[in-house]
DNA sequence: ATAGGTTTAATGGTCTAACCATTGGCTGTA
DNA sequence: TACAGCCAATGGTTAGACCATTAAACCTAT
């Protein structure tokens, strides 16, 4: 009912004060924040306190600050991936078992996969061929499973942001994410695996442009059991 | 396929180095780290840098600072909710429709359920019924739609508890605290809108105390759809 | 005139040393 | 014993200095 009231730290109203100038418009991504000695300056503040406000404004990944001349805090992009850092956290504290992300990840892309199929948005669905292309013609030349994967990544947060809701974007992203941090995915890099792993990728781009949402759904749920199988622990 | 060459700042090694100590079970949850000005003589550093770290633990709720005497940074738990604010973050900061969170939530709440009921966890249930017993007395002795609500989600959240899930826990909190947190529902709390509300959760309850997946999934998906209806935006 | 090195200035990173503010415990008195 | 007040521990803040990195201006030699 009431909440614990607790001693204003200063640190925390400068925080406050950028955090609601970025993320309510004030500043765009891309601007730069005045130099530490201004800022310390505008606030009345020291700028030893500044730091700290500073240095949880990056923590949040709400700034960027470089070194140097001509250095200083820019205000970043907020992305759907924002979430990546603090799943990561849970994973490595508890020992949560590989089986429970991908759970989560068939579950959720079977879901994200179907909406994608219905909502049909032709330049999403471009943009997949385009990535799908970059698959084949990495296959093709052996440019080797590094960069097959990479596209295979791009595939899955294509599909994500079809959906048109961020909400998916997020969690399939923080998921996604930790299961490559993680885990070695595709180590039996054997070709001909990967020629399957494309030909699914196929017949799902195929079930989406024909906005079937429930083939794309059983097709990606399909995919993905089939390759969950050969992956192992990294040793990081 | 190479990273990028960044010097090392020296917070970010006392950051690293008390963070693996963390997750790394070398410190406990309750532990109490060395006061500051032992701590600086530990590591060789100045009591700005090492507090510059500190902050960001504390940003990323590894540790919480207390003030005063017999003060000092307390381990935390790392519990499932820590994906909680970056979700916020993004919401704040891109203009996302309570429909999107809702879309995930229906989603992601049903297939919780459905495991729920399957994994069929006694100690569970129990927890669950008792939630539920909790809800119906504050019904009865008309203690206000406040403690109703917090009931509810308790019950959520122990549903995503029994899928023995840890992931869909972590998703569940984001989703569940945001909905909560920038919109107010059951706006109108008629007397009778919270009953068909708790006439809801027993049929699930029942379900899951079947083990019947698909029943309780059904009946949360309804449950979800008819009482979304009557929220609005807060003012926050 | 240009390529390449050098100086310079801007800016974040770190350090030292002090003092303030909050908190919990100790101590002494009524 | 109870309470008031002092004291010590500990985080919060300040001030000022110097170091390290970077980009741009400048300068020199070919």
């Amino acid at each position: 009912m009431f909440k614990e009231i607790k001693p204003n730290k200063i640190f925390q109203d400068v925080v406050e004060q950028i955090e609601d100038a970025i993320v309510g418009g004030e500043l765009e991504v891309g601007d730069k924040l005045p130099p530490e000695r201004e800022l310390k300056e505008t606030f009345s503040v020291s700028r030893g306190t500044l730091r700290e406000a500073l240095r949880v404004l990056e923590e949040k990944n709400l700034i960027d600050i470089q070194l140097g001349a001509g250095g200083g805090a820019i205000v970043q992009e907020v992305t759907p991936n924002v979430g990546t850092d603090s799943l990561s956290l849970l994973l490595r504290s508890q020992d949560i078992p590989l089986a429970s992300l991908k759970e989560v990840r068939m579950d959720m892309e079977a879901s994200i996969t179907r909406l994608a199929a219905e909502r049909g948005d032709p330049e999403g669905l471009d943009r997949l061929q385009n990535i799908l292309k970059r698959a084949k013609e990495s296959l093709d030349d052996h440019s080797g499973w590094r960069v097959y994967v990479r596209a295979d990544a791009e595939f899955h947060m294509e599909l994500a942001r079809m959906t048109g809701n961020p909400v998916y974007e997020y969690v399939q992203t923080a998921i996604h994410e930790n299961i490559n941090r993680y885990y070695a995915e595709f180590l039996e890099h054997d070709e001909s695996v990967l020629y399957d792993h494309y030909k699914d990728l196929c017949d799902i781009v195929k079930a989406v442009a024909a906005a079937d949402g429930k083939r794309a759904s059983d097709k990606m749920q399909q995919h993905l059991g089939r390759m969950g199988q050969g992956t192992i622990k990294t040793d990081k």
